[in-house]
DNA sequence: AGTGATATTGATAATCATTCTCATTTATGT
DNA sequence: ACATAAATGAGAATGATTATCAATATCACT
């Protein structure tokens, strides 16, 4: 790991929900760390496709990322706040799995996440 | 419904497959409708709002819609040629009620989507 | 039909996340 | 230290989406 992605893994840890590019790079350039806003969109990309971290799109499209926690789950999100609860999931696989077969579909993946308002708000 | 309402809605019937706002305005385009981006943007907004049409978004975020053909369901999508079927998922509506709960959030709403290659790609 | 009030349209500009470019800096091997 | 390759970051370019606003169509009523 080099120095710009401690840089932005560090932010996004420290964050420990679900953030935005643009305000992972404003949240650097606060703190005063010198970082270019392509370097943290090069840093998260390379880190999504190393299953580092987690990508999923607000409903206007921007993406937003956070850290992995463990391997494959999904995620309960408050649209609020954004509080985010990983969770299991296993009656969905199941479920993503028999209707592939059903349909001759192959290399089946699926995007799966809960959105509502958590307790506090 | 309107006058904008029936070309737009009616160039995504004639597509049957998941398109974004961008095409479908080329396409009225090249059929000779005078129809503006603006509109076809709002046309297709309203109709999301009103469950006329399905969402989803492409990896790079742009949106894509299609005609609904039923109620709720979810879609298992061709990644190659773009080939939808809609499922049903009743074991995902229970799952996804059992764990809001669990966790205190309400009004949960979820995005499942399955994405692979049919049986001709 | 005529008229005024209201809603819809569409060309264009503005916005905003993301990607590209490229000169400069930094790391690496010898 | 030196040469070479890789990483960086400022700013420009891209492209989807949204906002603006004058022009146009629709409607209610006479």
């Amino acid at each position: 790991m080099n120095k710009s992605e401690v840089k932005v893994i560090g932010a996004l840890k420290r964050e420990g929900k679900f953030s935005s590019a643009q305000s992972l790079y404003q949240l650097l350039r606060k703190n005063g760390e010198s970082t270019g806003l392509a370097t943290v969109y090069r840093t998260l990309q390379k880190a999504a496709a190393e299953n580092i971290v987690d990508v999923l799109r607000k409903d206007d499209g921007e993406a937003l990322y956070r850290l992995c926690d463990t391997g494959h789950h999904h995620h309960l999100v408050c649209t609020n706040c954004g509080k985010t609860v990983e969770v299991e999931a296993s009656a969905v696989e199941k479920w993503a799995s028999t209707v592939s077969k059903n349909n001759g579909f192959k290399k089946v993946t699926h995007v799966v996440e809960l959105f509502g308002l958590c307790q506090k708000c």
